[in-house]
DNA sequence: AATGCACATGAGAATGATTTGCAAGAAGGC
DNA sequence: GCCTTCTTGCAAATCATTCTCATGTGCATT
């Protein structure tokens, strides 16, 4: 038979796992909901909203364990939390591609865009004064142009 | 008389307070207290050393005047909250000229940095994209280098 | 300088997100 | 299957921040 088939969302989980026993991490029932729902959310879940996803693949999961997880997977870069102002952190996997956002000030939308050249002029800035980047966030507020 | 005399620190503290009367805020001792003790401020001190600080001023300040102080002031654009990732908000007054930030992960220290190639790059990606940048954040999460 | 009243204050209680202590439960190497 | 160690759920604890409310005070007006 051939093996070229593609890989499932399950087999990434699975994949994402052994990773994660290998590191000494445990896999129970309740992680492993908590890994689904990152893996399936397209949007940035706050503690609050991954409780309510994972419940429904497993109702025992309670919120300490969300916390607790999601500190787990921050420690193993499995996830990124996202701080904003006063709202609860979000989270994301970190298996997405990193991008940054233009929020327009007058609609609100958000857009994602990416830039090599200002990720690497922030990793020299930071070499200068003897720093080493694990994560940053860049937002401009912009409003669009008259044409 | 000469009507050269730089402005003194005082001076620009009595500017800020007349603006602030101007736009219906009431300058209180407590006020004072926080706006000098903003005004002396170097670095990025949170509510509760800004409470130490202005308590040497006036001893009748309490925590909840300086958060609601410090509220008003960010809505008169007189300060900027900055909120970084799980430790308390830090505050700083906008007269400085613009900066980013690159945030200690393992002491929560915060270092001020400014590029002007940054700059330049984020106003030409938000003008490829069609818009004009109002202001920006760019946060650099980042950790001290062995050498 | 005295008056009035809307706004500001201090003390502490309330809130909301996140963490933690503890006893019971389960993962995974043997 | 067993045992050790890590995990969990629950509830209580924390921490930053906001709110409540009775009292105090800036300042526009006299």
């Amino acid at each position: 038979m051939g093996n070229k088939a593609p890989m499932t969302k399950a087999d990434k989980i699975a994949i994402l796992e052994d990773a994660l026993r290998e590191r000494g991490v445990r896999i129970t029932r309740q992680r492993q909901a908590i890994l689904t729902v990152l893996a399936d959310a397209a949007d940035h879940p706050d503690a609050n909203e991954l409780l309510v996803r994972a419940s429904a693949i497993d109702p025992t999961v309670s919120l300490s364990t969300v916390y607790r997880t999601l500190t787990v997977l921050e420690e193993n870069g499995v996830v990124q939390r996202l701080s904003f102002d006063g709202v609860p952190a979000k989270f994301e996997t970190t298996d997405a591609p990193h991008h940054d956002h233009i929020i327009d000030v007058d609609t609100g939308d958000v857009i994602e865009f990416r830039s090599d050249k200002i990720e690497k002029l922030q990793a020299e800035i930071a070499a200068e004064l003897g720093y080493e980047i694990i994560h940053h966030r860049l937002d401009l507020y912009a409003r669009r142009k008259a044409r």
